[in-house]
DNA sequence: GACCTATACTTTGAGCCCGAACGGTTTTTC
DNA sequence: GAAAAACCGTTCGGGCTCAAAGTATAGGTC
């Protein structure tokens, strides 16, 4: 059971672990917390919600943001819904082949692909919408108004503080040194011979 | 930019879309802003400490789970860190061909499966860990230790709400009506002529 | 022992995930 | 106006993700 009982059993033992090394408990708890609370969401919408019409969270999101800002450039489409160009691609081709969302070209700019929904995108939105957002109710239901919009700010601030200093704070950290490259990835071609 | 901005702006752009529904824009906003904060605060992590030693996210839960609770029944480990069974199979595969977990059976349950760290997997965690502790401190520097409690607080609600009342919920959700199963997984056996 | 049920891990299939490499377009620079 | 730099979406590789199905063990009943 991933409870409470867990994380603060856990800081004692981490402690006994390093032996002295001090560690921060609040601000483990708060990423564990974090972490748990996004996790149970996400896998409660999708299962009470999202299932019956065969979608998960990520197209999910991404028809939502395709919905509430209508026909969209690609770039921000995935800067919206949280994830990298390359994932966007498989995602849109999953929506593309259901029917639910439609490419085409930026009229000006060849290198800009524009995203909307189609008819059917539209509707199962309108459809699906509104119980997505009674189950948002439902796993907040234990706070009040005043305590949603507190937990709300908190969370803000964690992400306003790696949105703007995370990328400065990451290479002050490397501090100079290589980035270490993923180990996966595409591998770069072997320059052909002849 | 996925920021405040356009949360509270999408806010206006669904109650028109939606024209006159009832939206609760506080459990909106909520469950945004978790979702938001888990990817900030996940891919913070795994750049800036977790990527040069080659691990992801979830091999370093699995890891440190292991790592705390010592030798560790494979269901627990699952749960503990937030992940199915057969997820948790393959991060195994993969933290065991590098040399940092090792496996044995239960001495008296052969269904059992332990989970041990190896010198080199208990020799790694002291190393990352103060450093991703480091970061969780970098993370959540703009609240004060009373803030981060009550954000680990209210956190804590909505992941024991849906803990609690979640599996209730769906069932009453779906009101007897079979469970839609999902399109992938894996397919039913022919059953053999002959 | 044969049967049945419960439990635990693995396999499978479809899909998401990132970031590096890539090919194409546009803009900038000289 | 040609080369260079910047930008965009796609491809690719390794890995994680789930749940359903499968395999194997354990514990009970007859």
């Amino acid at each position: 059971m991933p409870g409470q009982r867990s994380i603060t059993e856990a800081e004692k033992l981490v402690e006994a672990k390093l032996g002295g090394t001090p560690v921060s408990h609040e601000r483990m708890a708060v990423v564990a917390n974090i972490y748990r609370a996004a996790a149970a969401v996400r896998q409660h919408l999708e299962n009470a919600v999202l299932r019956s019409s065969d979608l998960t969270w990520t197209a999910f999101v991404v028809l939502w943001v395709i919905w509430i800002w209508g026909e969209s450039e690609s770039r921000h489409v995935a800067e919206e819904a949280g994830i990298s160009k390359g994932t966007l691609t498989g995602v849109i081709r999953t929506l593309e082949s259901r029917g639910l969302v439609r490419r085409s070209e930026h009229p000006s700019d060849g290198r800009l692909l524009l995203l909307s929904l189609t008819g059917e995108g539209e509707e199962l939105m309108r459809r699906v919408f509104p119980d997505f957002n009674a189950e948002e109710s439902f796993v907040t239901s234990r706070l009040d108004d005043d305590a949603c919009r507190a937990l709300a700010t908190g969370l803000r601030q964690v992400v306003l503080q790696v949105e703007e200093k995370g990328e400065e704070r990451r290479l002050a950290l490397l501090d100079g040194a290589k980035p270490a490259p993923r180990r996966s990835g595409r591998r770069r071609q072997a320059p052909r011979e002849g």
